[in-house]
DNA sequence: AATGAATGAGCGTTCATTCAT
DNA sequence: GATGAATGAACGCTCATTCAT
């Protein structure tokens, strides 16, 4: 019985998961208010109503979908900073380990670069909460660079998150409503953390 | 007399500029989805059908807007690239002057960053073009400045494009979501542009 | 002055006449409810106004178009009744002159046939009356010659008033739907004659 | 149990039923220009959007009821011939069979009249092939006849029919428009045949 | 739990009509 | 009279959501 049960368990939570990935490739394909919850019930391979045994509504899954994915991602990137030895490792792996991710998920590049703002909404809403968790965790690792003195101090971290962020997220959404060309995501990567990094280097006052 | 002709002509090119106007605002309060186009036409002062003898549709409302507002900003980008002496004083001209325009524009600061993302349809369709004859312009003064020792050229200027067009969104998107503090803008500009050149200084490989 | 007032008298009527014929086209093309007053503002030549100045609404264009018309086909056909001696010439006659008229008026052909079964309030509020007229012509000619003993006695005029008129808008109709071939419409004239006025001779019980 | 199952299993069929049978109702007293779609689904007892499960369009409800109707019509009318014996039994009973179907369907007998050429790109686009077929058929019934020679060989048999079917339909019309008295129809559905296969006789040339 | 037929609120758009010029 | 820009009521249709099976 609790076999039984165990296996239910996995099951439905499958037909969550399923629901999920089919939403990301129709939100990819068509945007979020575009696409049709039977498209996604087609696509999931089950019928429109069952949707409903598992989201409230279409902004929902939407919803889920962020706080899924964003969750996941929080997790990876925290393991990858504890992988860092200082703050310019940190950054550079902060950096490469999020382009490298997308690399072979050019639909959810699309759907966090582009879909996440279709529905002011659920950004403002929603999202703040996340994000905010987000980029705190950016924010903190170039203020502990700050503290060490491997990062320059006269910028605030915050503001340095969020172009970082941004650097990310436009590099993101141009190769994804690009060709998607392989490969090319780890160059820009790199670049942008050479760049970055050499920006944030304390400056040496040259003459 | 020739003062009220005057006022007409101005009147009646002003009804399709109006309608614009207003709908920047609605559009930046609830999103291009969600905002009926019966809220357009009242926050414009006219009927629901005379939106349609301006535009085609309601799509057709945020394509004019963005080929309006981008062809606008092109050219004062132009301008004040124009005005500015050296690739480095371009960047810094660029990234301040872009994020000193919002400053008094808040709404169109989130029609911009958000909106134009609410479309996958609009922006790979329509966007493109006006997007990549902007990136264009980034990247080639960027291309200028490696040209002329000015800049590091061991970066791909497309790229650095792109990131700047990234930085400036996720500073102007967060600034536009968040409470769009007076002053905030200004100096989150300078301090990207302060981190963004040198990270483009050509590296002194110092020991 | 009298000179020009009595130009623009004539101009007057003749745009009166001129959004009756250009009516008459574009019904005929499109039919009363697909066809768009500023179509038929467009095809007279005047603007979408101006019709206001001569009809009350749409409605009463095609009201006006079959008043006009009708009124007109019942003179005609009075004056073609008169000019006939005895009852079968007249049926022949009245046959022959109504396909006869419409050979070089297709598009009115058109209208008359199907369009005035548009509306079928117009129909039954409008029509009636004029069509009770025109019935009752058909139907005097033929009750005429059963007085007269031309005409067999044993059917109803009305009836065959009814499937006369029936005969020969089927026949019109036909050939409006259809290509329209030159001089179609005068044979079946009269082949449609010669049938309807066997049917109606005197049995002569044969046997 | 099995009549439970039996009388779902016509309910599901017969929603689409339902709704034709109430379009005929609406389209009758309104004509389908001036029918509203709502005003079908009330009738029809459905949500509007059910309307939307059975047909694509307001359109296609109309073209579905010719289609439905004129499909039933041809068959009753084929079965009926074949009853016939001899090309006038067979006229007279393809005049009488069909009046005497109206008789009790004085709906049915407007929407065929009346609304059938309420589109004009209905009845061009649509309705040629079925109506073609319809006068097909009465053609070779007269064809018939004047190859074994009860029928005069004059006249082509197209005309006729043309002239028949417009004479059933005259007739049938202004049965509709007007009171549609019970036994109006059969007596005049009689006298027309009466007229017509008199006047469809072998002429005997009588001196 | 799963289904998918049915629902009906809601919206973009059209177009006959008006009226200031 | 003539114009045509402006109006706004009206409607076909969509689609997220529900619920009987």
């Amino acid at each position: 019985m609790s076999a039984a049960a165990g296996a239910r368990t996995v099951r439905t939570g499958d037909k969550r998961d399923r629901i999920l990935r089919a939403a990301v490739k129709v939100f990819a394909r068509k945007g979020f208010y575009a696409s049709r919850v039977n498209e996604i019930a087609s696509a999931a391979g089950v019928a429109d109503g069952t949707i409903y045994l598992y989201f409230k509504s279409k902004d929902e899954i939407l919803t889920s979908l962020f706080e899924d994915r964003i969750t996941r991602l929080l997790g990876l990137l925290r393991e990858e900073c504890a992988r860092g030895e200082g703050a310019p490792d940190r950054v550079r792996r902060l950096v490469e380990f999020q382009l490298g991710l997308l690399e072979g998920e050019r639909d959810l590049a699309e759907v966090i670069t582009v879909n996440l703002r279709q529905s002011s909404r659920l950004l403002k809403q929603y999202a703040n909460r996340r994000f905010t968790e987000y980029l705190d965790l950016m924010a903190s690792v170039i203020a502990e660079g700050q503290r060490t003195g491997e990062l320059r101090d006269d910028v605030s971290p915050r503001i340095v998150a969020r172009a970082l962020f941004g650097g990310l997220d436009g590099i993101a959404m141009t190769w994804a409503l690009g060709n998607g060309e392989s490969g090319g995501l780890r160059r820009a990567a790199s670049q942008f953390a050479d760049v970055l990094l050499d920006g944030l280097r304390v400056p040496v006052k040259t003459g």
